[in-house]
Parts: C-alpha cells; sequence; structure tokens
DNA sequence: GCGTCGATGGCA
DNA sequence: GCCATCGACGCG
C-alpha cells in the first residue's frame, strides 16, 4: 500500500551535513538523524526522503552490533570513520542501510529504518528493506562517502519531529542489549516501519520537548 | 487487524 | 545454524 504524504513543496536551502555530524557517538547520532532529508542520484535521478526512524547500534559490546561479531570483511566498514555508508546482505533478500558513526577505530553505526517520501513521489519506504529498494541502495555502496554525490543529507530546521525511542526490533538475542532505549522515531509519521505494541503506543516515551 | 510462516543466501 | 525482513495467508 502506497501512502501518500502532504507535503509542501521543498526548497534548496538546507545545509549539507558534513563528516562533524556523522563522527558522533550513535546515540547522540540516531536521533538528530529523525527529521532530515536523504538525497540519492542514481541513474540521472534524484530522490529525496525524510528520515523517520533510525537504530543506534553502539559498538563491538553491543551484542546486537555486527562489530561483536569482530572485524571481518563484512564489518571493516565500521570501524572506519563516521560519514561512510554500511550496506549488508540479510535474509537471502534484503539490502540494510546504516551510516557509521564515531570515529576511525571505534564501530558503531546507525540503521535507517524507514522514510517518507518527498517531492510527491509516492513510494513506500516504512521498513529498513523497502527503503534500500526503492532507493537502489546496494552492496556496491557499502563504504562510499556520505558527503559525496551519490548519497548525502541534509538538516532541516524548520521541520521538528515528536521523537520518541522504542527497543530494538529483532535484536532478541542479543541478551543484555535487546532491551536498550536504540530506536528513535517520529511519533508523527505514519511511515514508521512498525507501530509499537499497543501498550507502548499510547505513551512512547519522549526523549526531547 | 494480528499472528504465523516460508523464502533465501551470506556469514561465522 | 543463525539472521537488524517482508509479504502472503488464515483467522472469524
Amino acid at each position: 500500500m502506497v501512502k501518500r504524504y502532504a507535503s509542501a513543496a521543498l526548497g534548496d536551502g538546507f545545509k549539507k551535513l558534513g563528516h562533524a555530524f556523522f563522527q558522533r557517538p550513535a546515540l547522540a547520532l540516531a536521533p538528530d538523524l529523525i527529521g532530515t532529508i536523504l538525497v540519492r542520484r542514481v541513474q540521472g535521478k534524484k530522490y529525496r526522503v525524510r528520515i523517520v526512524e533510525t537504530e543506534a547500534y553502539v559498538g563491538a559490546h553491543d551484542l546486537a552490533c555486527h562489530a561483536s561479531k569482530g572485524r571481518t570483511r563484512r564489518t571493516e566498514v565500521m570501524f572506519g570513520p563516521g560519514g561512510r555508508a554500511y550496506v549488508y546482505f540479510i535474509y537471502g533478500m534484503y539490502e540494510m542501510f546504516n551510516i557509521v558513526a564515531s570515529v576511525e577505530g571505534d564501530a558503531q553505526a546507525v540503521l535507517i529504518r524507514a522514510a517518507e517520501p518527498l517531492d510527491g513521489w509516492e513510494a513506500d519506504l516504512s521498513g529498513p528493506g523497502k527503503f534500500t529498494r526503492a532507493l537502489h541502495i546496494t552492496r556496491t555502496q557499502n563504504g562510499i562517502d556520505l558527503t559525496g554525490s551519490d548519497i548525502f543529507l541534509l538538516n532541516d530546521p524548520s521541520y521538528q519531529p515528536q521523537l520518541a525511542a522504542t527497543k530494538r526490533i529483532g535484536v532478541d538475542y542479543a541478551k543484555e542489549w535487546k532491551d536498550e532505549l536504540f530506536r528513535f522515531l517520529d511519533a508523527k509519521s505514519s511511515a514508521v516501519s512498525k507501530r509499537p505494541p499497543a501498550k507502548s503506543r499510547r505513551r512512547p516515551r519522549q526523549v526531547t520537548e
């Protein structure tokens, strides 16, 4: 089901986010990414989306973080400096797009789980697999600099998300890390990948404002 | 609207 | 043998 979003025409006065924005702990970056605009240029087209859901993976000690398996060919990018893409393949079908956070040697990342299409584009971006599919992001983008031209981000000071935090999705194996409130979402958005269970939906934990 | 389940392949 | 998913299906 493709949802429609009432979005005003957007100007181009937004500021591009640079390395300093990304080279912070994932727990600081993940909520700050909510409401920002991601631009994807591919096949001569430009797509803009608003990020509405993220998850922080906070380092090699975080058992839900791929880096906890050690420094391998797959996880290598995460050990590099923040501001690059970490794209991996999962479930035999899906590519997952992450933004590497923190600094060289500290393997942290933020998974982008959902977004809203802008500029009148109709697409369902309400899930990490759907997001990458619609934006033509695959493992060939693994490691690219996110301050370049293929994928980059813009701030949008005029947009004020209603920030909430919940547990991360699908990490029940991660022992004491599974219940950390490391998933961030814009409660105003109908594009979040899964509505929280009814109980917590009534009162999402406020993390700002 | 919600729970269950199969597809499918890279990784350790 | 898992797994940061999705969509189809059955239910009533």
